[in-house]
DNA sequence: CACTATTTGTCCGTATGTATG
DNA sequence: TCATACATACGGACAAATAGT
């Protein structure tokens, strides 16, 4: 019963957390920006309204604001406000389940791959399952990153049973489709499982994908199986959300209209 | 070419991000430990491996372990080291598309719903834009939360064209799923579109869900649409990544087995 | 033109938190 | 545990630019 809220009064900042206050009022107008929430021109709050909506003093609010300045999201002048002058200029890519991002030569832009790291581990285990490898068995790990027009778009970490994985070398992964190497191998790819969540940016992530530590990332989790069911493939994907994200549609199924069943499309 | 990274070498952490190097430690730790990467009886690394790995003092690491004893997360010992001390009891909820969570009674478990805020409001511009409303007009927006045993698992924002909205009560929101509202509000319901991406936690529902600030949240964002066409609700859903997930299975469509092409089921 | 309200810029002193050796 | 350095946050006070009356 959290109900003690004006129309745009904001709650109290989360004192538990050691976040400095200023950052995280930053990160919420950040956030507001780039997401189109604030489009460019809109004036924010004054230092006066800030400090009375959050409970802080009017020198953290001004922080938080002059963060936003320094990295350019926003303009300040004395007697005028705080203006947004930051133009969305890259609306975030958008996928459908018809395809996967692997051709995504769509909509125009080119998209460029980095390979991070090739070497042969033993996974760990819960990846081990997932390929039905025997215990010790080595795997061959990638993490490649994709950009966009030079903008680190998705953090990939592919694992491929080691027998697969000696069919290519690391100089080939930058040049083709992973899911087409692996056909050029001999497996027909059928069928996938892929899980969908939501993950921080861990620091060699963030690194890579040239976002803060911590920053939330979409997650993909893929385990790709050939015609006779085996599994061939397994992907993990980072993606940054202010580049991509999914979409898909869904249709009520006639037989089960009084159930609230759908299936998609 | 980010290649220079030893076994289990870490980055150093981000310099930028004010957050305290203790907490982010923490953080990293936490979320091993919570997504089941590190084991109940696993041990984590000494204080002095820490300092080493994250290019801090010993103290610094330290804390950060305690950190994650005084949560119950681990238990330390001297002599023996730190052991994880959780046991992963809830795993995380899955959900196909076959059926909207809305409607999830499914796996034995029950959850309950808290109505946060109920009232009418001019939505913001692309709320109003996807629902297909008159400039100027009102929506019915309730902020409701979801919870399993006790635990909060996901934070709902709902906006309904007003004429839908003044067809019930905010105690019904607790009682009944909003589609079924809907429906007996005349509207028979057809399709939707939905759109998956990921967000930080936004101060108020980083309270509502008691999660830190700022951490990582999957955010699915559905309008559904009435069997004329007409958009009859607009829903932002934000779920705990360590309570939810999305899982699905895609097969290859065969009249399109050389272009990669796939179909979800 | 002055007058005023608004808003940001700058400075002080002090208390607390973070991180180091 | 201690001493030290630095960052964060507070409240208060005053200056300077902008916009409207």
């Amino acid at each position: 019963m959290v109900d003690s809220r004006a129309e745009f009064q904001i709650d109290a900042l989360d004192a538990d957390n050691p976040t400095p206050l200023y950052y995280q009022i930053y990160l919420i107008y950040r956030q507001k920006i780039l997401t189109g929430a604030l489009e460019n021109g809109a004036r924010l709050p004054s230092e006066e309204e800030l400090s009375e909506a959050y409970g802080v003093s009017r020198i953290t609010a001004k922080r938080s604001m002059n963060e936003l300045a320094t990295r350019g999201l926003v303009s300040r002048t004395r007697g005028r406000g705080t203006i947004v002058s930051h133009v969305n200029t890259a609306p975030s890519l958008a996928s459908d389940f018809s395809g996967f991002v692997e051709d995504l030569i769509a909509i125009g832009t080119t998209t460029t791959v980095d390979v991070l790291s090739f070497d042969y581990v033993q996974p760990p285990d819960q990846i081990a399952q997932q390929l039905n490898l025997a215990p010790g068995a080595l795997t061959q790990r990638a993490e490649r990153r994709r950009l966009r027009e030079g903008v680190p778009f998705s953090h990939m970490t592919t694992h491929l049973p080691e027998g697969i994985g000696r069919t290519f070398e690391r100089s080939d992964l930058s040049a083709k489709p992973i899911l087409r190497l692996i056909e050029e191998a001999g497996h027909s790819i059928a069928e996938a499982t892929q899980s969908i969540s939501a993950e921080p940016a861990h620091p060699i992530v963030a690194q890579a994908l040239e976002v803060p530590i911590g920053s939330a990332l979409l997650k993909v989790t893929r385990v790709v199986l050939n015609q006779e069911a085996v599994p061939v493939q397994h992907i993990e994907v980072l993606y940054r959300p202010d580049m991509y994200h999914l979409e898909m549609h869904l249709r009520r199924s006639p037989s089960e209209q009084g159930h609230m069943k759908w299936f998609s499309l």
